[in-house]
This record gives structure tokens, C-alpha cells and sequence, in this order.
DNA sequence: TACTCGTTTTGATCCAGATCAATCAATGAA
DNA sequence: TTCATTGATTGATCTGGATCAAAACGAGTA
């Protein structure tokens, strides 16, 4: 595969490195296997990079839509809110993930996007990637899959709101998080929340208090142990077995 | 707009409407302003046209992704089923509406999507929608706009599913059939559901006597009128004020 | 006509999680 | 250091909707 050859030119890694673009679009594009020729065609692509402060805002609902961002670094939520003030957190974002998807239908964004850290993204003109994916058809097949794993994410979310209890809510989220960390090189069962338990528990459709008490639940249970931000998964495997053990009593 | 002259030409017409292809597509990419020569290429890409019988399956969990289906006539549900054996309804589909984005992602079906009444789809082979579009902009611009919509329309359903009360996801979920129905020239104050108690509970998050409990509250209030699957609304604007109610209380 | 099966409605009871409230810990500003 | 603010925990109580149960209805079909 010519994107093997291309990396295992450490030049060509330096290259990367330096360059905002090609380091987003290393998680945005790798698996579909570009040469070195497309790889420089791509750093044009989202060459500029942002940094937000903890709590600003990235896009704000009814902007512009103009660009896809991509997470260098950091995290941010999703958020949709009513007239009435409530506050629906959609969805956390960390590094290598691409914010913006739903502005794309009415060229208007549909949520908030805010840093829940300080935090750095890319930023992709999404015209322009629409242009260069004419002439790069593995990318736009790339494209065309991350937009649809989306969708299958948001099901998911579906799943878990209607049908399951608070208990399954909260451990399909944390081993969520812990499969997201580890792939990003870091500690599967020890890690930092960034949200607070408001957001977490908007999120999973459930109040905070009953988060702060279905964490210590599971840390009685010795599965977890928590300590304010941090998370220690002490017992993987129970923890799995809460997703769905309800119904299980059949 | 070059659309509107071959509009306006009945002959084309005529042929549209004898043609599967063209007569889903119009649904997908009316906004988009193409000309005779392309609408003539997109006729190629939808040829071939399949009846679900009610009750049977378009596609199932894990099976191979190769199309997107788009409903001619009819209606769908698509749901995830766990291992347990609980079903989540994700989504109803109707007219013009199109199915299976969620397959893009893995090339292989995330639900199942099942045929509400019998019903008639176009299959559209998606690397043919692929290799096309590099050649139509504004048809992969109408495509992204699509799939983006699906996750704005998921993020709704997070929001209702979140944070809503019975009575407000019941009227959500009236308010939006009504304007579905009403954009495809029926009437937007009567219809008949097409889904069960059990399954529109199942997408709302609640069980199916809830369902029943929450129709019979509504039509105490005289804001609607049930008989089984018969649906008449009444006073939309009461039951539109019905949605964010209940935190209004400030 | 009666019988079956799936769907819907309605009633009675129960409970998971919301709500209300108090306390405590961490952070940062004065 | 003290004070203020924001977030987290824990307890006590309340309630919306789940659950359990029964009856009514409608569409087939024998």
C-alpha cells in the first residue's frame, strides 16, 4: 500500500507533523491509503488551525456553516438547547474527531459546539473537500463513511435513551469513553472525565444526581473507583455485563 | 433553471413518471437544479425497483451494504434489536424518503428495516451514486445534504428522547407526521398511523399502554380526535404548544 | 356465527429516578 | 487567610410512567 511507503519515510513523517492539515487528516484519512502525491494535495485542505479556550464556543447554533472541524487536541460537546432553556448535551468530541456534520443540511449549524478544555482544531472548508473528493474518490468514500458512522453513533444513542436504565446508561458510557482513550494510546481503565456530571447525565438523558449516585453504586460494587474527575475501571468485564443485564432475568 | 424548462415539458414528464428511477430521484434531487442530460444519468442509477410485502424485512442487521433504498410508496420502520431481545425503533420512513445510510459506515447493515404496509422502493446501488456524483457536484452536494439532515433529524430524537415528558414526545411525534404527511399532499390534521402503540412507544421511549394513556388524555383536551389508527387533529396550535410546555412554568 | 389472535384501552399498584435540600470539597479571587 | 463560587455527594420525599391485569375491539377465517 503506497501509504505504508509514504510513512515509513521518516521524512515524510516530519513533514506531517509540522503540518496541521496532513496531522488531522492522518485520523481523518489514514485507513483509506493515499499516496504521497494525494497526501499533499490534502495538507492544502484544512491548513488553518483555531484554538479555543475552555467553554467557547467552536460554532454556535444558527451560524454560518462554512467548515468541518477536526480535533487536534482537547474536547468539546454538542449541545442543543430550547427556547425554554433546556439543554440536550448530542455528543463529546476528542482528538481526531470531526465536529460539524449537521451543519452541512442547511448550510446553518443545528447545535452548539463549546471546549470543554482548551483545546485546538483544524479547520475544513467543506467546498473545498468537496471539490478535492471529485478527483480522490477514496477519500470521498472516506467522507461518505464517517458521515454514516454518525448516524449508526446517534442510533446508538437512540438505543440508549429509549430502552435502557440509568445503571446501563452510565456504563455504556464510560466503556465508551475507555475504547476511545485506549485507541488513542492512552490507559483503557484510568482516565479524566472532561465533562461534569451535568453534562454527562444531559447526555445520557438522566439527572445529575442520580449520576453522582450510580458512580458510587458501581464503585460499592468495586467495578470502578472514582474520585471527583478520575476514573479507575477496576473490573472490566462486570462492567460489561451491566449493558443489558436487565432484561437479562429471562 | 434548466430543471424547470424540462419540467415544464410534459413529454419529459410523462416520462419521468414512467420511470422508477427518475420518479424516486425527484424526491432526492428536485432542489438541485439538473438539466435533461442529467437527469437522463441519474435515470440509469435507479433502475430497479422492489416490492416489500407488510411485514418483511428490506434489510437486515449485518447483512451486506451495497444500495440505498429510497420508498416509493409505502412506509418503514428501521430498529436495532440487543441480544436481549429489547427492539428500539430508530425511525419511520415514508415517501421519498431514503433508507440504509447508516450501512455506508461498515458496508453492512446497522438495523433492520422493515416494511410498515406493503410497499414499493428503488434500489440505488451506492458506488454508482458514488461515481456519478464525482461527475455531478450539485447531486453529491444534495447527497451530503441528505445524510446530514438524518443526523440533525437523530439529534431531535435525542433531544425528545432526553428530555422530554410523555405528552410532549406524543405531540412531537403528531407535529411531525403532520407536516411529513401535509408535504407529500395529504392532510396535515388527518391521517392514519401506520405503526402500532407498541412501536411508536418504542421510538418515543415509552410503553405502548403510556402511548394509549397520553392519545386518550389529548383527545379529552379535545386538541385531537383517535379511532384506533385514525388520527384528527384538531386544535394544532394547542397541541403544538403542547412541546416545552411543562418547563415553561417559569 | 362464533372463534382466534393481535391490538388497544383502561384500571390498580409499584418503583426508578426526579426533585428538594443540605453538606462538603475544590478552585480561585480578594 | 477568608470568602465566594461551582461542582459533587448523599439523604428524604414525591411522582410519572412502568408494570401487572383485565376487558373490549377489529380483522381475519373456519
Amino acid at each position: 500500500m503506497s501509504l505504508n511507503n509514504s510513512i515509513s519515510n521518516h521524512l515524510d513523517i516530519a513533514q506531517i507533523k509540522s503540518n496541521c492539515a496532513a496531522c488531522s487528516l492522518r485520523e481523518l484519512c489514514l485507513p483509506v491509503g493515499l499516496n504521497e502525491q494525494e497526501i499533499e494535495i490534502l495538507s492544502d485542505l484544512a491548513s488553518r488551525k483555531r484554538k479555543i479556550q475552555r467553554g467557547r464556543y467552536l460554532h454556535q447554533t444558527g451560524s454560518n456553516f462554512q467548515s468541518l472541524f477536526a480535533v487536534r487536541s482537547g474536547s468539546f460537546k454538542t449541545c442543543l438547547l430550547e427556547e425554554d432553556g433546556r439543554q440536550q448535551v448530542t455528543g463529546f468530541y476528542m482528538t481526531g474527531e470531526l465536529l460539524g456534520l449537521d451543519g452541512i443540511s442547511t448550510e446553518t449549524h443545528n447545535c452548539d459546539a463549546i471546549a470543554l478544555e482548551d483545546s485546538e482544531v483544524c479547520e475544513i472548508p467543506f467546498t473545498k473537500l468537496q471539490e478535492i473528493s471529485r478527483s480522490l474518490p477514496s477519500l470521498m468514500n472516506q467522507f461518505h463513511k464517517i458521515m454514516s458512522r454518525e448516524i449508526v453513533r446517534d442510533q446508538g444513542v437512540m438505543l440508549l435513551l429509549g430502552g435502557m436504565k440509568a445503571e446501563e446508561r452510565l456504563a455504556t458510557f464510560l466503556l465508551n469513553l475507555s475504547r476511545r482513550f485506549s485507541k488513542r494510546g492512552y490507559s483503557a481503565s484510568d482516565f479524566n472525565l472532561r465533562m461534569t456530571r451535568e453534562e454527562i447525565g444531559s447526555y445520557l438523558g438522566m439527572k445529575l444526581e442520580t449520576v453522582s449516585r450510580t458512580f458510587s453504586k458501581l464503585q460499592e460494587e468495586k467495578i470502578i473507583a472514582v474520585d471527583n474527575k478520575h476514573i479507575q475501571i477496576n473490573d472490566i468485564d462486570r462492567l460489561t455485563t451491566k449493558i443489558g443485564k436487565s432484561s437479562c432475568a429471562l
